[in-house]
DNA sequence: TTTATTCATCGTATATTTGCGATGAACGAT
DNA sequence: ATCGTTCATCGCAAATATACGATGAATAAA
């Protein structure tokens, strides 16, 4: 079976809908409103403040920054990481877009 | 393994990760643009706009249906759907709220 | 009553996501 | 040079998602 149609659509769909999924699961939102909340923080503090092991968090991570929510910078053995506000602010207008085009509000 | 540790966060934020996952496939956030165009429509209208199968739009159609983002009237063999103005205006304004709490927009 | 239309659901295959422990790379400190 | 800290990645298991064809239920039309 040839598998996913996911690229048979519009850039722009294609866009929200993988922003979207990067926001899909709790312990992600959770994510982006600690590092908002501390401002920069590494991953082991993130992994304190969730019930989820080293590795998860990791990944977690790792799927927020494939869609540059956000960025960890490198600092020794440490990366702090932080909130993109530019790219917050685009998935913010196109949510917002989406939302004109579909919803009488 | 137990699995799936979603439940061990807050309401909210399971609730918004959940909306978020609806619009997670393009192909839903493009039968949402489709039914706000078409007004109302049924599931046949929607597979001769797709490239993918009815069984597949169906699926897509519960998905949306699931977390009230549309809802479908049954009217003889048919169903009518449309989009759910309220519960995206709700939809809306708690992914805002998130924004506003996430983002220096 | 038979037939055609519409759509949900079942069964199945495959892909992706979620989660963990173990390992190892990178760096700072000793 | 060794050790501790921090974190990404690998390998694995289980759960979910995506996609399809086949089937069947429900209704309208003939």
């Amino acid at each position: 079976m040839a598998y996913s149609k996911k690229n048979e659509f519009t850039q722009e769909d294609i866009w929200l809908a993988d922003v979207a999924k990067a926001l899909s699961h709790p312990a992600r939102i959770r994510i982006l409103k600690i590092l908002t909340e501390m401002n920069v923080c590494m991953c082991g503090d993130i992994v304190d403040l969730l019930p989820l092991s080293q590795s998860t968090v990791s990944q977690h991570l790792k799927e927020l920054k494939r869609v540059g929510l956000i960025h960890g910078d490198i600092d020794g053995p440490k990366v702090c990481y932080c909130v993109n506000n530019k790219n917050l602010q685009k998935a913010k207008q196109e949510l917002d877009l989406l939302f004109s085009q579909v919803c009488n509000c």
